[in-house]
DNA sequence: CGGGCGGCCTGGAGGC
DNA sequence: TGCCTCCAGGCCGCCC
């Protein structure tokens, strides 16, 4: 599901559509979802606050209100969120609902229920159980072929499974993972004890140009990502490797490959891969 | 302690 | 057409 480019894109039009709003009341029709809904504390950190700003920490969108209360929304695999009308027909899977003092609803549908929302005073953000063991920001000062190499240090995993380690490097998933070990010209299942620190540096620049560049194309739509107003994302063209197995490498003309890695599929190129 | 795996859910795609 | 299986972008907790 969305990836740190899909949550940024979703920040950047929340930001843009409801600043300055207010919430007027928040209805939980459907409380399942990964954690179960606390409605009353959202109600109580929420209802009759205006937006006033929104933030985003690896793949959690953080929506900030008035008198230090902040709204956390997870999109999981299959969750979205969207301004829409007031009187909007009610979604399939349309799990929460918050009224806008403007008139709209900011509604979040989620059909697999692997999302999460909820509410907390945001000075409690850092020490909150769901941030606290969280890693670097890959787009952020800071983040570097050492910072990788560092984290490298006394494991032995492959470097696939590394990148997608939120402890080290929070927001790549699993597309993102495969498309920038391709750009880096590594191997997925490359073990990170055998990686040189020139590989680590290229390998974090890949990680650092694929994600800027998903979120400059709107993200990338597979199946159901969308941002605030329901657009699109435009990635999905550019991806090199992800969902490619037995085309053609458009850098080399080698086969592109699908393995079984973790539990996921990696999908990568024999050829400029290794 | 690191690392691998199953489980949480539903829907869509593809095979028979 | 219908039924079955597999698969999906995340994350946590359990196990070794």
């Amino acid at each position: 599901m969305p990836e740190l480019p899909e949550v940024e894109v979703l920040r950047r039009t929340i930001e843009s559509s409801v600043v300055g709003d207010g919430i007027e009341s928040i209805e939980v029709r459907e409380r399942r979802l990964r954690e179960p809904i606390d409605t009353r504390t959202l109600r109580r950190l929420l209802a009759g606050r205006r937006v006033i700003g929104v933030g985003r920490r690896a793949k959690y969108l953080l929506v900030h209100v008035e008198r230090g209360s902040t709204l956390v929304v997870h999109l999981g695999m299959s969750g979205r969120l969207t301004v829409a009308a007031g009187d909007a027909a009610r979604e399939p899977h349309e799990h929460v609902v918050l009224r806008l003092a403007s008139g709209r609803k900011l509604r979040f549908r989620d059909p697999r229920r692997f999302g999460a929302m909820f509410a907390l005073p945001t000075a409690a953000i850092d020490g909150d159980r769901h941030f606290a063991r969280l890693g670097i920001e890959p787009l952020g000062v800071g983040f570097s072929g050492a910072t990788l190499a560092a984290a490298a240090a006394r494991r032995n995993a492959s470097v696939k499974g590394l990148l997608m380690d939120a402890a080290v490097v929070v927001g790549v998933g699993n597309i993102y993972a495969s498309e920038a070990l391709h750009r880096a010209g590594i191997h997925p299942r490359r073990s990170v004890a055998r990686i040189s620190s020139e590989r680590w540096e290229r390998l974090a620049a890949a990680v650092r140009s694929v994600l800027s560049d998903a979120v400059a194309q709107g993200g990338t739509t597979l199946n159901d990502f969308a941002d605030a107003l329901g657009e699109s994302g435009y990635f999905q063209v550019l991806l090199e490797v992800y969902d490619r197995a037995g085309l053609q490498c458009r850098r080399c003309g080698g086969t592109i490959r699908r393995l079984r890695q973790l539990g996921r599929s990696t999908y990568y190129c024999p050829r400029c891969q290794n």
